[in-house]
Order: structure tokens, then sequence, then C-alpha cells
DNA sequence: CCTGCTGTGATACGGCCGTATCCAATACGC
DNA sequence: GCGTATTGGATACGGCCGTATCACAGCAGG
């Protein structure tokens, strides 16, 4: 056993372990020595890497973020169409989950989402780790020409917040992700008509 | 049949503690001892009437949908406006925080909504006891004069899924009421435009 | 009147929780 | 090479949880 650890690198894989047991059986699953169980440490560890429960429990939605917003990143750099239809795409399907990694952050959001409201140190990293991104769709909307009468604020919180919605009901069985991309598109077309 | 007290009305006045319990602080706040002090009556009573915990959270969540519907039944026959648009306006309403009692509703969905997905009996409650609302929106709109190459399932599974979404924000302080309805009369003008 | 079922109270039990404490092993600065 | 800060294990503590048990009041039907 080394002396000296990393301890960003401890901390992300324990994060990790979090990330799994909320996104499998939802928060109230998630205790510290189930953490520590899933992740192969004692229970020791957990309290010596991040002290109080919910200083794990901010932390791992922290570098979820943050692991989002990589992702994100990445996927716009990567992309072929750089059309402001192509980059809201992008953006808006980044809600969905399309990939094991997308779906993993959706069901820990989710499973996030209820104690955002009760507890006010997550609320606080649920709210200000994220740029709101109906920001960025409708500063998008703005650059693009749209039909007549179009109204890009209005637009764009319909966008993101359906999506989102949408995306959860993928999760719950409710949708296929075939049936959502395909509302998706039609709104696309609907607004980006050529 | 009972000897003294009315079992049913017992069980809604326990229920009503479980809503407000759960509105104010979250799923995880609801425990057979808060409920019972809440509600003004011991803990043996409480599980005299409902037997388990998931029987309580479950009867709640059924009352609850219960009450939303005869809500929307009553606010659909007394309003004057009985154009597709102003039922499909009144059935979209129905799921923001617009007065108290809705308000309650949606805190009391929000709190329930993650455990929704770990526990399968809470599941079934929570799917089974609703009407699926874009199949309603779907229909409505079929009968309306839209504008060419509008399709009704994709404006409804969009409509229903953000107004959902935009009723939270709302709650949790992203949107006020007023920004909502704007974007849901933005888009009902879309569709109904003379 | 008594037997028995319904309704209610007080309290006990075992379990998991978050956190705290005590202690052992390591490896670097000196 | 030795002390000491860092890293980690084992275990204890007090609390709340869901559920179970024991006791008992009052009305019902014989």
């Amino acid at each position: 056993m080394p002396h000296r650890t990393d301890h960003e690198q401890r901390r992300r894989e324990i994060a990790a372990a979090v990330w799994r047991l909320a996104a499998d059986r939802g928060l109230e699953a998630v205790s510290m020595r189930e953490v520590a169980a899933d992740a192969g440490v004692s229970l020791r560890l957990v309290q010596y890497y991040f002290e109080t429960k919910t200083n794990l429990l901010v932390l791992a939605l922290r570098y979820l973020h943050e692991r989002g917003e990589q992702r994100t990143q990445a996927r716009l750099a990567a992309q072929p169409d750089q059309s402001v239809r192509g980059v809201v795409r992008t953006l808006l399907t980044e809600l969905l989950p399309l990939d094991p990694e997308r779906e993993l952050s959706l069901r820990v959001h989710r499973a996030y989402f209820s104690r955002t409201h009760s507890d006010p140190r997550l609320a606080y990293a649920f709210v200000h780790d994220e740029t709101p991104i109906e920001d960025l769709i409708t500063d998008l909307l703005h650059r693009a020409t749209l039909p007549a009468g179009a109204h890009p604020r209005h637009e764009a919180n319909l966008l993101v917040a359906g999506i989102t919605r949408l995306g959860l009901d993928v999760l719950g069985g409710r949708f296929t992700a075939g049936e959502v991309l395909a509302t998706l598109d039609y709104h696309l077309d609907r607004l980006f008509q050529a």
C-alpha cells in the first residue's frame, strides 16, 4: 500500500460507485457502507476522502457534470455538421439516453432530482454546476433563419424542457429513443425548413 | 363492516399527512412515525389502516391521482371556452402549479418521482393510475385545423413533456408561472393560427 | 352476561444509518 | 534510521427506521 496516493483519482473512483448505486437503485440506496463495498474499499476510506455524506453526494454530482460537459464539447468538436441546426441537435441529444454513458448520467440525475429540493447544498450543486442550456439554444436560434413569427426563446424553452422530460420517459419505457428522436427531428424540420 | 369509524375517511386524512410531508421535505422524510405525528394519530393507527409503508405510499399516491382527475373534469366542465384550443390549454395548465392545490400535487409527484424507478409497486401506481394525456391531446389536435405539415402526435409529445418539465422548473424557481404560460400560449398560437 | 371482534395505545426488537474513536502500517524529511 | 504525518482497518455509539407484540377498551350477537 503506497504512502502517497492520488486523492483526486481515489475520489473519482469512489464517486463512480455512487453513480452506479444511484443509477441502479436510487439515492436512498447510497449509504456510506454501500458505496465503500461497491468501490471495493473500506468504510473508513470513504470517510477519509469525503468527510461527510453530503460532501460525497455533492462531489459525485460535480464530477458527473464535469464529465458531461467534456463529453458535449468533444461531440460538438467532432461532428461534421457545424450548421446551427446540427449544433442544436447535438446539444439536445446530449439530454437523451442514446448510449450507456448518457444513460448513466440521466439515471443519476433522476436519482438526485427529488433530494435536490429538500437539501440546500445539493440544490446548489444541481443548479449552479451546469450552464443553462436554454440560453445557448436561444442564442443559436437567433442566429438562424426561422419561419416568420418564430420566437427563439419560447421555442428553446419548450424544446429543452420537452426533450429533458422525454429522455426520462425513454428511461421509464414510456417511449423508445427512436420515437423521441422522431419528435425532435420533426420540430427541427419545422424550425429550419428550407 | 366497521365497528365505529369510517376507514376510508381515516385513510384519506392520513394520506393527506403523507402529501404534506412529501411536498415539504421529500419522500425520505415520510416515515410511519412522522406521518402519524403530522396526522395527529398514533403510530399504531397508521399501521392499523395501512399495514405496511409501501401500502401507505401507494394509496396516498392513488388518492392524489383521484383528486387530480376530479379537479381536471371539474375545470373542463366549468370553463366557458369549449373549443379544441381551450380544452387543450386546460389540460396542459393542469400540469402547472398555478394554485396551491396544483402546486401540492406537483410537489408530491416530484417527491415520488425518483422512488418510482426503484420500487416496482410504486412504479406501477405511478404509471397505471393516470391516463396518458399525450393520447388525449393527440386526438384533440387531430380534430382541429392545424397549419400544413403539422403532426399531432409529435406536437402533443413535446407539448406534454415540455409543460410537465416547465411546471417543475416553476417549482424550482427557474421560471415564473407567467413565463411558462407565455411559452404555452405562443405554441398554441402557432398551432391554432386562424 | 358473556364471548369475541374492532379499534387504539404503549412499547419492544432487530437492523441499518452517519459519524467518531482507537490503533496499525507505511514512507518520506531530516 | 528515526520520528512523524499520511493512509487505512476495525469497531463502537446513538438514533431512527419498519414492523411486531402485548394489553385493553367498547360494542355485537348468542
